[in-house]
DNA sequence: TTCGATCTCAAAATCGATTTATTCATACCA
DNA sequence: TGGTATGAATAAATCGATTTTGAGATCGAA
């Protein structure tokens, strides 16, 4: 089975492209002040780009939401409120829920491999705790994987979108190692309990699993 | 109650953003033929614009789903496949039937009334065929006003998106008269079963609803 | 003082031209 | 013949400069 990850054609990216995964990430990663205003002129230097790409970029983010168009205002990073983390946990929760079930029907012998190969990944690198952008590539990758098999591509397209969104919160959140380390085992017994195509079980815990995640995250919006 | 159309600040609309609408409109209207390569510079003279709003505006679509980006190969209009359909419309009525349950239960006197207006505008539109893009517009806004206080906003966007996504099959289907009587009928049993605060009747007749709809828009496809 | 109009500056949006990449046809060689 | 290199021609992407807009300062009158 073909897992699909977020880009498949990266040969001949362009400009505009690269500046929209780097931007992405950055806002995802918080590396952007909530409600902060965007300094164009800024960006062009910081990611040394010229203007056309960047323009180009920006709008695509704001299409996607992670950004804010305000016309002939330029365009802003969107500002961290409790009421929207609550819709997007609130949706995550729904929209993961029925992914996991349908991957669990669907999936095959392939997809429990990745997904032990996902999870082992995940669980060997936050030993190293110093390479934090590597563990979130290989978290998302992990819950991306464990819903791959749904059947749905506009399913999984919003999964994403609300992963990003989520991730933008939680990352701005002060850490929780005890919460940290249930989640982590978590991702354990979400494999054992796919493999034992356990349904109703696996779908309790990813939402347990969203539960808990959020609680942390709520940490941004004090 | 507020319930929100499309664009709440029409004020100073940029180029680029005026051009995004009018393209939506299109492609959703199916004034693309399916699986084109956009020739931008046609498109330049179409909408009377220059490069930068109007790449800036396809930017946005693709983001939005509504063309294909091709990284050094410009833009296409994506193709008409009944496997996407299928899951365009599985999701719609998993998403639609979850916002229709939330949205009786939040609902206030001002959203029946809103409704009730809506469904009224919506039935003296058709009777005057001869303006199908303001039928079409009418129809859309009923059935966003069915699911306007679901209270996710996520929700409501991911609707609006599979609608758009829908109606470009919709519209590129030949019409079918005698399910189209049954739809507008539904339309307004649709109204007194949410008046009614009838949840689940509620929701299994919008999930018909879809499921009429759905074959109706299969004949585009092939 | 306070309100409103006008001006100024900085930033956003747009334009026209240039650069870069892809496609398709043609020629060359194994 | 089949495959691969070469070279316009075409289209996409990007650049640098210009135009337009909005925010804030300044002035003047009630």
């Amino acid at each position: 089975m073909d897992i699909p990850q977020r880009k498949e054609r990266k040969e001949s990216a362009t400009t505009s492209s690269r500046v929209f995964d780097a931007m992405r990430q950055d806002l995802v990663n918080g590396r952007f002040a909530a409600g902060e205003k965007v300094a164009i002129n800024g960006l062009k230097e910081q990611y040394r780009v010229g203007l056309s790409p960047l323009r180009e970029a920006l709008n695509r983010l704001a299409a996607y939401g992670l950004l804010v168009q305000e016309n002939q205002r330029g365009f802003r990073v969107p500002r961290l409120d409790r009421r929207e983390l609550d819709d997007i946990a609130g949706m995550r929760r729904e929209l993961e829920g029925m992914a996991l079930e349908r991957a669990i029907l669907n999936g095959d012998a392939e997809w429990e491999s990745e997904l032990l190969a996902a999870a082992h990944r995940l669980k060997r690198a936050d030993l190293s705790l110093d390479k934090v952008d590597e563990w979130e590539r290989l978290h998302g990758r992990f819950h991306r994987t464990l819903v791959a098999p749904c059947g749905s591509v506009w399913l999984l397209r919003f999964i994403d979108q609300l992963h990003d969104q989520f991730d933008r919160y939680r990352r701005m959140a002060p850490g929780v190692p005890a919460v940290r380390r249930i989640l982590d085992a978590q991702h354990g017994e979400l494999v054992e309990l796919a493999l034992e195509r356990d349904v109703k079980a696996a779908r309790a815990l990813l939402e347990d699993h969203i539960e808990r995640s959020y609680e942390v995250a709520l940490g941004s919006c004090k």
